[in-house]
DNA sequence: CGCATAACTGTGTTCGAGCACAATTTATGA
DNA sequence: TCATAAATTGTGCTCGAACACAGTTATGCG
C-alpha cells in the first residue's frame, strides 16, 4: 500500500539512489550483482515511479502538432475543436502547445501543402485526419521514418502502424439497416451516395456493405435495394429524378452527413412517407430531424474522436503510456428526442 | 506564453518568492502597497501557478469515501467499478485511496449501516448512490454539516446542494416514446412498472411523464395508453393476465432493467409481434435484445456516471476545481446492432 | 609494487510551490 | 534615545526523480 521513493529503495538495498536511478534506466556503470539485486527488489516491490516529481523535473515543453479540415469548408469539423480544448483543460497542468494546420477537405493540394508546415513547425507528435488515401500514406511514412508517432482519425489508413480512433464503418452501415428495417413495413429502398468526390469513397462502400449485409442475413427478405450515386454538384436534380424513377420507394439511407438534402426534397414533394435513415449532427439534419422528416441520425461524433486522440498523446508523453492501435467508438443512434444533449457533449 | 513563476514575479515585484506567496495565499503580514502592486501583476500577467509542483510539495494521501448499491443484488451496478477503474488508473500519479462501502439496493438499513461505516473511515470527499429518497436525505445533510463534499449519480436528490450526475428521466421517457411510435403503426400501448419495491418510485413516474408528454404533443393520437403496476415477486402471473387482458396490445414500455421479465412471456406465448422498449444492457436483456423480442433498450451507462462522479471529485482534490452541480448524460439507444461497444465502453 | 585507467558508487543540484523560521525594518513607549 | 515589540521581508529546506559530476574501489600492466 506504501508508496516507494527511489530513496527507500536504496535504503533497503543498501547503496545509493544514484544507483538505483542507474538501474532503473538501464544507464549502465553498475555491478551484475548490485543491479540483479536491486531489479529484483524493484519488481518484489512492484516500484512505480512518482510521475508528479518526474514531470517537475522534465518540464517540458510538449510540441503537438495537428492536421485537420477547415471547418469553413465542411461543417463536420466545427466540433473537433470543442473536443480538443476539452483535452487541453483536462490537462492543463503541463504545458502542451497545439500547432495546428487546417487544410481545406476537397484539396489534396492543400493537404500536402499543410503538412509540409506541420513539419516545419517539429512538433513531438501528431494528430491527424488521413483524409485522402493516397496522400495519407505518403504522409504517415514519412513521419514513421522521423520517429514522429501519429494518431489519427475519422479515416483509417489500412497497413499504416499509426494508431486509429473511430467507428466500425461497416457496422454501421448494419445499424442504419437495423433502424430501417424497424420503421418500415416493406416496399423497396434505396442507398443514396452524395459524394463529396473529394473523399476516397471506401468510407460510404463500407456503410453499404454492411447495410446490404444485414438484409442478406433477413431470411425471406424481397424487398429490393436500390442505390444511387450522386456528385455533390447535381445533387437537386438527380435527386428528383431518382425519385420519380421509383415511385414505391419507403426507405432512403444516406451514407454521409448529407442527408439534408435528400430531407428538403423529400419535404418540398411531399414524399414525408419515406422513411429517412443519415449520418452526423449537422445544423441542418437537426432540424429536419425535429421536423420529422429524417428519422434517425447517426453519429459519428467527431468531437469526442479528436478528445480521444488528443488525450491519447498527451498521456504518451506525459506518462508514458501507450498509445492505443486502434480504438472504436460506439455507434449513437439519435432522434429527434434525444438529440440535444449531443450537442453539445 | 512562457509560464511564470514564482521566482519570476519576484524579480519582477522586486520582493522575495516568500511575499509573492504571502499574497498568493492571502496569509498576511505583507505592506498594503507591496500588496496591491503584487496583486496586479499577478493578474496582468494572469498567473497560473505549477499544479505539478505543487502536487509534488503537498504530496497527500486522498482518501475518496464511496457507499454504492452491491452489484451481487442487483446486476445493474456491476459496471460501476469499471468505470471507477478507469479514472483511479487515469490518475495513478496521484496518491488516491478508495474505500468503497456497499450496501443492499433492497435494505434501507443497510444503507445507513454503511454510511455510518463510511463516515468513520474519515473521507475527504464522498461518491454515492443516494438510493433511498428520505435516508439520503438526513445522510447528505450530515455530510454538508461536516463540510465534506459530495457526489451522486443515478438518482438526484432535490433540494440538496450535493453534485448529481445522471440522466433526465422525463426526457428518456420521451425518446422511448419516439422509438415506440417509430415502430409500431397503431394499437394500444402499455407501460409497465416492474417495481423493485426498494425504489422510491420517483424514477418511474418521471420516464411514465416522459412517456405520456410525447403522445399527447401528438395531434390526432387516439390510441390508449394502459398502465401496469406489478411487484416484482408477483411478475409473472399479473403479466400474463395482464395480457390477456389487452389482447389487441402493439407495444410496452417496461421504465426499468426489468424489460426481460417481458421479453420471456413474450417468447414463450408466441407474441412477438407486440413491440418492446426497456432499460439497461443486463446480459438477459441484451439477449433478448438479439434475438428481437426487445426492439430497443435505453443505455442509462452507470459505468460512465460512476467514472466522471469519481473524476469530478479527483479533479476537485487534486487541481481544485469546481465540482459541477448537474451533469446530464447523453441518452443512448440502445438495438441489436449498435449494442457490441456499449458492452465494454 | 606503483600507477594509470576502468569500473563502479555516492553526492548534490535542479525543477516550482509551500511553508517554517530567520532576518530585517518600522513603530511604540518609557 | 534606545530598548523592545510589531510588522514586514528574505532565506532555505522539502517533496521525488533525474542527472552531472565527484569520489571510491577494482583491475591491468610494466
Amino acid at each position: 500500500m506504501k508508496k516507494y521513493t527511489i530513496k527507500d529503495i536504496a535504503e533497503l538495498a543498501g547503496v545509493s539512489k544514484g544507483t538505483i536511478d542507474r538501474v532503473i534506466h538501464n544507464r549502465g556503470n553498475v555491478a551484475k550483482d548490485v543491479e540483479d539485486k536491486v531489479k529484483q527488489l524493484l519488481s518484489d516491490i512492484d516500484y512505480q515511479p512518482n510521475l508528479i516529481a518526474r514531470n517537475l523535473k522534465n518540464n517540458r515543453i510538449y510540441q503537438i502538432g495537428a492536421l485537420l479540415p477547415d471547418p469553413k469548408k465542411d461543417a463536420y469539423w466545427e466540433v473537433c475543436s470543442d473536443g480538443i480544448q476539452q483535452a487541453l483543460s483536462e490537462f492543463s497542468a503541463f504545458d502542451i502547445r497545439m500547432n495546428t494546420f487546417l487544410f481545406d477537405p476537397t484539396d489534396t493540394k492543400s493537404f500536402v501543402a499543410q503538412h509540409k508546415k506541420l513539419l516545419d513547425s517539429a512538433p513531438d507528435i501528431i494528430l491527424m485526419v488521413p483524409l485522402f488515401y493516397k496522400e495519407a500514406k505518403t504522409v504517415l511514412e514519412q513521419y514513421k521514418s522521423l520517429n514522429i508517432e501519429v494518431c489519427t482519425f475519422n479515416n483509417q489508413i489500412d497497413a499504416s502502424s499509426a494508431s486509429f480512433i473511430g467507428q466500425d464503418l461497416y457496422q454501421s452501415g448494419r445499424v442504419a439497416a437495423k433502424l430501417m428495417h424497424s420503421i418500415i413495413d416493406n416496399g423497396d429502398m434505396a442507398i443514396i451516395h452524395i459524394d463529396e468526390k473529394y473523399k476516397n469513397a471506401v468510407h460510404m462502400q463500407e456503410k453499404e456493405k454492411g447495410f446490404k449485409s444485414y438484409f442478406e442475413d433477413l431470411n425471406g427478405f424481397k424487398d429490393a435495394i436500390l442505390k444511387c450515386k450522386i456528385r455533390y454538384t447535381e445533387t437537386e436534380d438527380k435527386l428528383r429524378d431518382f425519385l420519380k424513377d421509383h415511385p414505391n420507394l419507403t426507405g432512403i439511407f444516406v451514407t454521409n452527413s448529407k442527408a439534408f438534402h435528400v430531407a428538403r426534397l423529400l419535404e418540398s414533394e411531399n414524399k414525408n412517407h419515406i422513411k429517412l435513415v443519415g449520418y452526423d449532427l449537422l445544423a441542418e439534419n437537426v432540424n429536419y430531424l425535429k421536423d420529422g422528416v429524417i428519422d434517425f441520425l447517426i453519429h459519428q461524433n467527431p468531437r469526442q474522436q479528436a478528445y480521444l486522440g488528443l488525450k491519447f498523446l498527451i498521456e504518451h508523453l506525459v506518462f508514458e503510456k501507450e498509445i492505443p492501435g486502434k480504438h472504436l467508438l460506439p455507434i449513437d443512434i439519435i432522434n429527434s428526442e434525444n438529440v440535444k444533449p449531443f450537442l453539445r457533449a
